[in-house]
DNA sequence: TTCCGACAGTGGGGTCGCAAT
DNA sequence: ATTGCGACCCCACTATCGGAA
């Protein structure tokens, strides 16, 4: 194979500096926006719903990390032995593990292989990962952080035999609404959009940013938990929805949001439920909740979240307001899981 | 003086691993 | 065998404070 260096420029090539070794690099994190753009001095790759992993090899061994420094390979045999066989000896990459459902990567069905220390026991869960890397920060004895972003993809496509499962991400170079657009069509967790000429830096950053298909629907509040710490007011929101194929139709328990709303609002929304309290449940579901405080399902709150969970929960959920322009009755689950 | 970014603190679902029941 | 809890993963958001503009 040829030097994946050549595929530079003199000019890029003058940004190399000398590798310090196999170390850990605190990845580089992206900021959520909603201002979407078309910026063609940025770039559009797909944002996978997985764990991100960094890989570090030195001296032909491959160690593979998470965000947190920890060691999780053994948790990924199938992807070390990959590593083994493709990779050069010397390299530090950055990608995100994933595992798939369908099309799409399904956060729910890795979550069975995150945290096994056992390979064999990671292998039997039956459940394959692929390893998609989107970034090289070191290769042989050469720093690539300081190189433009676009240099540093090239020198990664070149690099390595990318065959499953280790795979390389693809990106867009222009157009990135239109791409998000597809994107969430496709049922995608949205886009990351990378300044193309950024350096590769540690921790949060401006240069990326993440564009989210975000969904969100109305809920009708059944009850609130106890606050704790310094909070005031309530824990969170005990969230149901109706079931209308039933009748009468019943309340079905959705899980809860703790979040999104500033004190004031923290306190208003608990003189309401001061006023509405009840003694049951208003839920058909078992509410696995210690100490949970009921009111009458009167209340409609806008929540916005990522997905339903596989076991009929919201993922990631935030409170957006409440709605005063449709009745709890009419409170239906919106999108089918 | 005002604004912004980083951080701590509170909250979510899910899984694993271990201790207590 | 079941239950509860903390530690990890993924995350959203608010409040605060110090430094930059």
């Amino acid at each position: 194979m040829a030097d994946p260096l050549d595929t530079l420029t003199d000019e890029d090539r003058a940004l190399l500096r000398p590798s310090d070794g196999p170390a850990f690099h605190p990845p580089m994190l992206a900021t959520l926006t909603d201002d979407y753009f078309s910026d063609p001095g940025w770039l559009f790759e797909r944002k996978l719903d997985g764990v991100r992993t960094l890989v570090v090899r030195y001296g032909g061994r491959t160690e593979l990390y998470s965000r947190n420094r920890k060691q999780v390979g053994s948790s990924y045999p199938e992807l070390v032995e990959a590593l083994d066989a493709h990779a050069p000896p010397e390299l530090v990459a950055d990608g995100e593990v994933v595992a798939f459902d369908g099309a799409q990567t399904s956060f729910a069905r890795l979550q069975s292989r995150l945290g096994l220390t056992d390979p064999r026991r990671a292998r039997a869960t039956g459940v394959a990962v692929h390893l998609y890397l989107f970034d090289l920060l070191v290769l042989g004895t050469h720093d690539l952080r300081a190189l433009p972003l676009r240099a540093r993809k090239r020198v990664l496509h070149a690099a390595l035999e990318f065959e499953d499962p280790i795979r390389y991400s693809n990106h867009r170079n222009a157009d990135g609404e239109r791409y998000l657009t597809e994107a969430c069509a496709n049922g995608w967790e949205g886009l990351i959009a990378k300044r193309a000429h950024s350096t590769y830096q540690h921790g949060r950053s401006g240069d990326w940013l993440k564009f989210k298909c975000v969904a969100d629907q109305e809920f009708v509040i059944g009850g609130y938990t106890d606050p704790s710490g310094s909070r005031v007011g309530f824990g969170a929101l005990l969230l149901g929805y109706y079931d209308r194929r039933r009748d009468p139709p019943e309340l079905r328990y959705a899980g809860k949001v703790g979040t999104g709303f500033d004190t004031a609002t923290l306190r208003a929304l608990r003189r309401r439920f001061d006023e509405l309290g009840r003694e049951r449940s208003p839920f058909v579901d078992r509410v696995p909740e210690r100490g949970p405080h009921w009111v009458r399902p009167e209340l409609v709150a806008q929540v916005g979240f990522t997905e339903w969970t596989r076991d009929g929960r919201l993922r990631h959920p935030r409170y957006q307001g409440l709605r005063h322009d449709k009745p709890a009755n009419q409170v239906v689950r919106e999108v089918p899981s």
